[in-house]
DNA sequence: ATGAATTACGGACCCCGTAACGATA
DNA sequence: TATCGTTACGGGGTCCGTAATTCAT
């Protein structure tokens, strides 16, 4: 019976066309390249090769064979291919999320129902989560919005109201709320990767130049020795609380006030269930 | 490595559900079988199976993997069949023919030309020659007409000339020429798979009544016994000459004077060079 | 108790590598 | 003469079947 092996071997010889550099190139005797190139020839159960006493090259059918064992091989390998990636997709869930504080408790909440599971996640803006949850390169994806597909099972999951965080010496600080474009213009400290919040506040306050940190660590250290203002939210004040010095005031333009959607293929919605059912 | 044989038997367990039942399918110890799945298994490298002390089954990715398999398994087969295809190709020439005369001279052209050939013909009309050409069922054929395919070669081969074949006592046996129309309505003797030319009589002469012939036999003996009026051709006399107490008499209808084409592919042109030069 | 899967064990056979040979450039 | 392919031969490993074991219906 034909192995994928022995078919490689075929295919090594159609590249170099002598058997023993195909004998070289698997770590294995001339005599055995001989032998199995008999054997394929056989299998085949027509003349592949054209022989001299010396000298072995395909022939016509040789070369055709040889281009589909080619095919076959490769076929082979994505056959493995696929199920490992099969296998992998069935213990790793990859979430999508538009912006960071939700993450967190969801994984949480992943991991109590689902223990043994991979998880991975990734901040991405809405359009491209949707799109990447299409290709099932993601099984969940949260959406500041309701994408209202009926293809999709979407569910509520919290809210997050965005807020400036000010110097109390700054003017505004003594303000119940303000609008995004009562700071406009103003020069205003954001992390980088948050997702939806960085569309939104630039579309909203043009005017402004973003100082974009890469690191946590340095944003609050400019937050500390600064007086520029910066935002927090609820939920980023629950997790770590309002800077010294610094108070929040809520932002009122509707855009800022969202609420957060769950969201998978309803064809997964079985594998889900006891998650959605949770929250 | 992976061998296809130990694929096939993952599929047949795919279908089956037990061991045993695979191994008394494949004539082969249940023992064997165990080995061989767990072999598969550990090829994969991922789980395939739910095992309990005396129970297996596939499990989420034994199901998809034994799907993947059963689709390379196909996959191989068809490889194996396509070289065959191939090779028999290689050795054979597919002719199909407008009409019988011009075959036998090609055959024997062809088998002085390539002497390991198997040359197969059969008589089609006009369209499905080309049709069969196009798809590559033949590789030759015959038409009386001139194709002008700019992806055909097309050569001249020869001629052949239509005679009404009359009784001496038939009232036009005195007659130098006819035309088809004089005959029509008369009773004509034919044999059967004279190709295109069934259809020009058909066309020519539609209120004649034809008495189709399947067997050369029965044909010759109700020339000898019948004043029946027949046809025969510049060829036919030349290989059967004229039947004793019958004259030709030429029809000069045009479409009944045809030249005879040999057609192949022209990317197929390098393979019969030798044989178009010949003719 | 029957039947299914796995493990243990012994033997056959297959397959590989070394060596020898033949042939060609 | 060096290289390439094939054949010969011997040994090791693999793979198979029988037998034994365990478990479940």
């Amino acid at each position: 019976m034909i192995s994928y092996y022995e078919l490689q071997q075929f295919v090594a010889f159609y590249y170099s066309g002598t058997l023993s550099a195909v004998a070289e190139q698997f770590h294995i005797s001339q005599p055995t390249l001989t032998r199995n190139m008999q054997k394929i020839e056989s299998l085949f159960g027509v003349p592949l090769f054209l022989r001299t006493k010396n000298h072995i090259a395909l022939n016509e059918s040789g070369l055709f064979a040889a281009k589909q064992a080619e095919l076959l091989v490769h076929q082979t390998h994505e056959m493995f291919q696929r199920v490992r990636d099969f296998d992998k997709a069935q213990h790793t869930i990859a979430i999508g999320s538009c912006a960071p504080m939700p993450i967190q408790p969801l994984i949480h909440r992943i991991s109590s129902v689902y223990p043994d599971i991979t998880i991975s996640s990734e901040i991405k803006g809405n359009h491209i989560l949707l799109e990447k949850l299409e290709k099932d390169e993601y099984q969940l994806i949260i959406l500041p919005t309701n994408p209202k597909n009926p293809s999709l099972f979407c569910q509520r999951i919290g809210e997050e109201h965005l807020m400036f965080c000010l110097p109390l010496s700054h003017p505004f600080a003594g303000r119940k709320s303000l609008r995004l474009a009562d700071l406009n213009g103003n020069a205003i400290l954001i992390l980088n990767n948050l997702g939806f919040w960085s569309d939104i506040i630039k579309e909203k306050m043009p005017d402004s130049h973003l100082l974009v940190q890469r690191e946590l660590y340095s944003f609050g250290e400019l937050i500390k020795n600064s007086l520029l203002p910066c935002f927090s939210t609820d939920l980023t004040i629950k997790t770590f609380g309002i800077p010294e010095n610094r108070v929040s005031i809520p932002i009122t333009d509707a855009e800022v006030n969202v609420i957060y959607y769950l969201i998978c293929k309803k064809e997964n919605l079985k594998k889900f269930d006891v998650l959605f059912s949770q929250i």
